[in-house]
DNA sequence: GATGAATGAGCCTTCATTCAT
DNA sequence: AATGAATGAAGGCTCATTCAT
């Protein structure tokens, strides 16, 4: 890598930079605490510097939430694509329950970004449809292939799904689960939404 | 009543007056929306009143927060503490998933209560736990009586009703369901802790 | 007057205060120079006091202008409005010409104000005409008099009065004129216009 | 033409490009309007290549100022300067009424140049004089060659072109008049300082 | 106890200016 | 000479809070 593009990179990184550091005040102090004069000197830039790459304070919001979905997809589909439709769902499952764990306390999780303002704006819930597709299709292709029960998929999911969200949330929270716990949860999912 | 507790109640009643107008904005803005000045308006008092009965805009935030816990609380356990377990449940699971169906646009939900600045405080937790205890009741005593499976409660409660809430959500976001499927992920839930 | 109605006019005079602030620095300093944080200091009060006042700048400058209007509206008319025509028209050109030793350096004149933002826009245009009505009015009731040529009055005005505004402009700019050679002057525009 | 001029020559150009493109904008959206950012996109150049032309903005606005105040006097003497002092006289006046028609909206008017900020220093008053030197003269001449009142220059401008100054403001605030009117207004002011 | 005018710190944003390339 | 990303002071404005009445 030369100079020049190196220097490109860090230039272009800049976004980035600004984006990791409101995300990390967001998660320590709330959206309120979140200034884009804190945030600049959290990021290391110039107050100035942010509008070179967002319009305005909401546009950066945006552009966060969207990066937290798609952050918090990775981390909940991560081997979730390949193998049998049990080892699909299985793996999609724990990545839920144990989301808290991969993340830092920088890290906003996918429930405090869903209450960030503007994140309940019809474009967004469509990007959060679209992003999380892959997990909709693990019960699709589990009822095609007769082994769910033959439910729309909403049901489905909150069914077996939703309970790992509920769990990851008591735990962000503090609460304390046993593995051996956390199986037997897993296995009243599993069993409540096979055939 | 004596000219005390007169205006003691007097007193009571502007404290619900404000609070009622601030839950009224939050409902309607959010909680950027909600400015002393605005509050002050609403509630139909001078903004230096607000400050008689709070201390400041944070804990008047922090008794909303008690406020539709409470308030939630008495909805989703309407009619659910006395009768059969199975009756009792399924009264429980059901005020659930009608949650939103019963409030009007100047309410906050539990979800957008839970978001509001300084509700994750270890005291609101706390608070949460004992509102809903009898929530968590229902659960232990099916347990106790040998119907439900004999696990923790955490777990029984996110494996069961959790789906009830996440389902709430998405009904709130404006997605349909038909009683059929609902009656169905209801059935789901119930069998997935009986023994 | 009782102590109450004294403390409300020192609020009324508050807007007013803060209007007489900011006439002077514009005239200090040019309309650049004027920033709600200036003003507010030279008014005496707080930044969000004026607020109280007016909705924003804009609204401010458009009051002054309009304040403007009126003060040297009043000072060109001043004893200009009965006698005989001609002393009308001869008390109003040396009130135009006289107009800049009666204001201080901390008043903006006509002209400034004329350029300030807005100043221009349909509903100033309006005032400024009603406003100046009665300087017309002097020509309109020399010409029915059978006294001036018989012309659309903006001619009049432009060809009698215009030459005074010049000189004034021209003493304000600091070039001096012996009594003298003023009186020449009126009596070239006062011929101009007669029969 | 050897490297060395071509490059002045180049640099020359920016500069008028830059100027222009100032004026521009002033004249579309007023002073407020001109930054500096805007103005290097206009002039189709980056920001920091204006100040390899001027020190500053102010340096800038000094410069815009005397451009305009030199293309008013070559439009209000056009054709001005040879041929008797009647026809002289004549064509400077009506240069100055038809002012406006000749401008385009991309062009400021000598009003709004005498306003910018900057425009009633000392030196600028200084450039003024000489610059419209010219048009004085021919008052001077007419003096000299006995056709004029014997008064001093400045009255004889105030008594005859102000008024066509103030037609032309007339004009460009939208108001209309018949080349009928116009030209009584101009027989007065000719006989007004005609001896 | 209630009022609401006043406060001033702090917010989001702009923009003249600099400087490494 | 030219660029344009970066700077950061300053701008207009809001709003939680205070206090004289």
């Amino acid at each position: 890598m030369n100079e020049r593009s190196f220097i490109a990179e860090l230039m272009t990184n800049k976004q980035q930079q600004i984006l990791i550091a409101a995300e990390s005040i967001i998660a320590r102090e709330g959206y309120q605490g979140l200034s884009m004069q804190k945030l600049a000197e959290e990021a290391g830039v110039a107050a100035g510097t942010i509008y070179r790459y967002y319009d305005n304070k909401e546009a950066l919001t945006a552009q966060l939430v969207e990066r937290i979905f798609c952050q918090v997809a990775l981390v909940i589909l991560k081997d979730a694509e390949k193998g049998t439709v049990e080892q699909r769902f299985r793996r999609l499952w724990w990545n839920v329950v144990e989301f808290d764990a991969r993340t830092t306390t920088n890290q906003l999780s996918y429930e405090q970004a869903l209450h960030l303002p503007g994140a309940n704006s019809g474009q967004h819930l469509e990007l959060l449809l679209s992003t999380f597709q892959p997990m909709r299709q693990i019960l699709v292709d589990g009822v095609e292939a007769g082994m769910f029960k033959d439910i729309r998929v909403e049901i489905l999911v909150a069914t077996s799904i939703e309970p790992a969200v509920g769990l990851a949330r008591r735990r962000q929270q503090g609460m304390k689960f046993s593995n051996n716990e956390l199986s037997t949860a897993y296995d009243l999912c599993w069993h409540s939404i096979l055939k």
